[in-house]
DNA sequence: AGTTGTGAAATGATTCACAGCC
DNA sequence: GGCTGTGAATCATTTCACAACT
């Protein structure tokens, strides 16, 4: 994709001072939380991804992989990929590649899959009722374990066998129930009101499909899916492509609102 | 959120040498494709969220923000709001702020939100009938304008008006309605295949919910929404939490795969 | 020979802090 | 007085290239 930039100076030869260097770093999570975090975020959200090459590549029988392919088939550099795995402490071998089945066990140890997370989905309207029937969640190792709404005619009925209940209880239930991962499917008018009780319930890791930002105290993590922006993203490069837009000089397009597509 | 690391030492006095500085880019897009994007992909994803404050704004009948107020509301830094904004030539008014309604056309303008984008939605199963079902997209300006499956029991059937075709029917189907954005709702399996189809239609953009990495030519866009990924993202941060997480050592842990929770 | 692990360079994004303007 | 626009600093991430190891 990018033009070979053709030669480029060589590095000047490293000096033979080996500095200190850590290398493993001494762990142990020094404060309560934004203290240390030695696995930036880009990593782990590529971990991920690579789990799933290696899921496959197990289901395979693979015994090992190289850094080369499996960073081919994630779709990311293959220096990329060896400095992730570096950073969970994993250990490939050199001339050889890095063993399927442990690679596998590292990574899911270190995203913590190694037991379920409770999964409370708040919204059961369109989205969060496909969410709610998706495989995909209990499949993964996170099973719905409540589902919530404020329609009447919603709440009672159930889902994949599990009862909807009123949104007034996602305090009581989700403590109950241990909860650790909660769903905000809602209008966005009602989000940020779910997130405040899914908080308070102690729910401290939120994947937001409501088109808000959520305010969340410190030491809540929240992810968002906003399709409306996936939408619009790409909607700019075509535009790109086709040359539509009107070449973003200072002056404004002499058209004020040409149409309002985005209603709320 | 972050806490105040008191005084730094002051930068030093600015040079009255000012440098000479494009100011505005001589823009013209330079080359076929890859040659100068001068506004950065992050900056594309924020003007969405940033577009969408506006128009609630504009609903309440604001004429002006500062950058202070739209930045918190998008949960953003003010700074970087105004770079973005900067970007993308517009202009503020010092010591006012931004006109709501301007500000509004041109951030529309900048994501191609000028003219409706037609979409495509490949897969009709679980999520994909929810999307195709969720007035998300048509009422922000992307009309779904085709719906495949391969599934017998679903090509025939109608959601929302839209008749669901067989995906054999892709590449004929979204170049005559001139689609510009496809949305892959299939299964990993029959992702891939979807994709060329789409690309082979013409289809630049492409949103993608399979679990799979697509490879597609250069000049094709591809943006992913993995629910898989972002739920595992957020177990890390329980785990982390939890101190769950076998102290990410060079020793592996002691359980080879605990639970294949990872299927396909 | 082949491949990992990793300093260090390069690139990119964010934040600061202040000049310039209304 | 208030607020934008932006160079420069800081911080984060990616990529390179090569020594170390099997």
């Amino acid at each position: 994709m990018t033009v070979d930039r053709g030669t480029r100076p060589a590095r000047r030869a490293v000096p033979s001072s080996r500095p200190p260097g850590v290398d493993l770093a001494p762990d142990a999570d020094g404060g309560e939380e934004s203290a240390s975090r030695p696995v930036p975020e880009a990593t782990v959200a590529r971990l991920a991804v690579y789990l799933r090459v290696l899921t496959s590549l197990l289901a395979d029988g693979r015994g090992t992989v190289s850094s080369e392919e499996l960073a081919a088939a994630a779709g990311v550099n293959s220096a990329k990929l060896r400095k992730d795995l570096s950073l969970i402490g994993s250990s490939g071998v050199r001339g050889v590649g890095y063993d399927v089945s442990r690679l596998t066990a590292e990574v899911e140890a270190t995203l913590g899959l190694d037991s379920p997370h409770a999964v409370a989905l708040v919204g059961v309207g369109n989205l969060g009722h496909a969410l709610a029937r998706y495989g995909g969640f209990a499949q993964r190792g996170f099973p719905v374990a409540a589902l919530f709404d404020v329609d009447p005619a919603l709440v009672g009925t159930v889902i994949d066998g599990v009862e909807v209940q009123h949104a007034d209880a996602i305090d009581v239930v989700c403590a109950a129930r241990g909860v650790t991962i909660g769903v905000v499917a809602t209008p966005a008018e009602a989000a940020q009101r779910v997130c405040d009780h899914l908080v308070s319930a102690g729910v401290r890791s939120i994947l937001n499909f409501a088109p808000t930002v959520l305010s969340v105290p410190a030491g809540v993590e929240v992810r968002k899916v906003d399709l409306a922006v996936e939408m619009q993203v790409l909607s700019f490069h075509v535009a790109r492509r086709h040359g539509t837009v009107p070449a973003a000089g200072p002056a404004a397009p002499s058209r004020p609102t040409p149409r309002e597509v985005f209603s709320r």
